[in-house]
DNA sequence: AGGCCTGATAGAAGGGCGCTATCAAGGAAG
DNA sequence: CTTCCTTGATAGCGCCCTTCTATCAGGCCT
């Protein structure tokens, strides 16, 4: 069994596709289409549904699917653990982030940076079910996310830092009173993330238990456009307090606290734990438990 | 990167002999010798030390071996979940089992068997210890042991019965009062598992929560050992009360109960948690959960 | 010194995997 | 209906990698 022909099958389950999978591993169609062959032969079960194209899975490449990612994670970290038994760790880090815990990224990552010149880092803006499923997939080495209202599963955690979240405003929009309650809030006409995200829906489910509910005007996927709405005056928006700080230049914003809703959210990082832990694993655990962060991150 | 090398080198971590672990994978040494090489200079570290003879891994490979683990377990698994992802499980099914439970182990592989006909089991006697390192080896699909003295790491687990301890003697040899406290117990001539066996742990731990300590005077590693020491009329024992059945017939030995000591020892079977779950773990956990013990195995 | 056990090396055979070029089957558009 | 494009499979060939048998070199023991 070649991890080589499992790869194959991986990017062919991603792309669903046989000419962009065959790209993706740096061979040719035929090649592609002959190590899939060749894997479902030895295998003696057809992994894949053709009908004169890509059609999915069978029932055996279902099955055989977490199995397949498991053991080219395990190569690759063979590899990895190879290469960084002793000396600096070296190859890329691929960090996952929910967009509320950007700010952050950059403190972890420039620790890591220091800590292990070696290294790359990529990082991408990811919801918290997609840097879950990722980090299953070992599509991710590590995510930044919450920790407590979805807890992540078979995921390892170090708590960074408590997340609270704020009013922001145009200086020149709309007027908000000095002093504000929750149904204030719900009246105000508000930009949002949508509520494929957890900021969202912890927020929600906040207001939920006061028996309130917000009604945004426009909902967004990121904190730019929220920002971009909120510049143009007619509408506020709710963001974490970590996200203040990026503000404190801004003429035009002007950042209100809200009333208390308790403990913030904590965030931290996770790596799986489904496997003995790889040296970027472990680099980025003991990095973060001593990570002092910057104020304006609350500690948990 | 092929599984196949990465066999080698686990054959020849086992063996720590080039010949020997060339024979275990069914090739000739030169080629397991080619092999190792092919792998360390694709890895481009030495994983093995050598001078003149197999002297241990050297740091990098002591790094990549719970990868390498990992790497032919996923495989492994694969062609498993492959094979079995509609129609019956096939291939071997590796248990290990702690000498007090097996008595318990005939109902689990029966049931097994009865519902999955075309498997093979494999059944071993193994220290509590072994079974979590093999587990972790991947060199058991499934275990039979204690589940709260020491709990077993990065494991599944489903009680099956609690086990109570019982005083064994024979009928024409040392004589036992009908009502004793573990004082009495204390100071019988005692035949024993040794230190090294959970069994007896628990035994000590529980009699030395009392201030007392057993002082037998032979041990052993295997209840029938113990037994046959017993039928010589000198010495009596302490065994499981699930052991008592396989006794009810013999005419020179004689159980009595012991002082209570509370709440039995919880046995159960455990699989390891450390990957997506194979279609043996899985089959394995499911027949526990509905298995009937038949009287003499004291519920959970 | 001789025999052995250890692991490494040499040279040949075989097979597996890679490539380019081409084909067959549908589907969409004119 | 014809034509072209897309999608995946096939053919033919070459190269490299793995494997084998046979042999060698260095220690260790007698």
């Amino acid at each position: 069994m070649q991890t080589r022909l499992v790869e194959y099958f991986l990017a062919l389950e991603r792309e669903g596709h046989f000419a962009r999978a065959a790209a993706q591993c740096n061979v040719s169609q035929p090649t592609l289409s002959a190590g899939i062959a060749t894997l479902e032969s030895q295998l003696g079960k057809r992994l894949i549904r053709r009908d004169r194209k890509y059609a999915g899975l069978t029932p055996e490449g279902e099955a055989v699917l977490p199995w397949a990612r498991q053991l080219v994670a395990a190569a690759e970290a063979l590899g990895q653990a190879a290469e960084t038994a002793r000396g600096p760790l070296k190859g890329e880090l691929r960090l996952g982030a929910i967009p509320a815990a950007m700010p952050a990224i950059g403190c972890l990552a420039t620790a890591m940076l220091e800590r292990h010149p070696g290294l790359n880092i990529s990082v991408r803006a990811l919801t918290s079910r997609q840097i879950e499923r990722e980090l299953a997939a070992f599509e991710l080495d590590a995510g930044l996310t919450y920790l407590d209202f979805e807890p992540p599963a078979h995921a390892l955690s170090v708590p960074l830092y408590a997340e609270r979240a704020m009013l922001v405003s145009a200086v020149d929009g709309v007027s908000i009173p000095a002093v504000i309650d929750w149904a204030d809030v719900a009246g105000l006409p508000l930009c949002l993330l949508h509520q494929g995200m957890q900021n969202r829906r912890i927020l929600d489910a906040r207001l939920a238990d006061r028996g309130l509910a917000l009604r945004p005007l426009v909902t967004a996927d990121s904190y730019v456009a929220l920002l971009g709405l909120v510049q143009q005056g007619r509408l506020c928006s709710i963001i974490p307090d970590s996200h203040a700080a990026l503000l404190d230049g801004l003429r035009w914003a002007r950042t209100a606290p809200l009333p208390d809703m308790g403990e913030g959210s904590r965030v931290g990082v996770i790596v799986s734990d489904s496997a003995p832990m790889g040296p970027l694993a472990q680099a980025v655990l003991a990095v973060a438990r001593g990570l002092r962060l910057p104020p304006g991150f609350a500690p948990v």
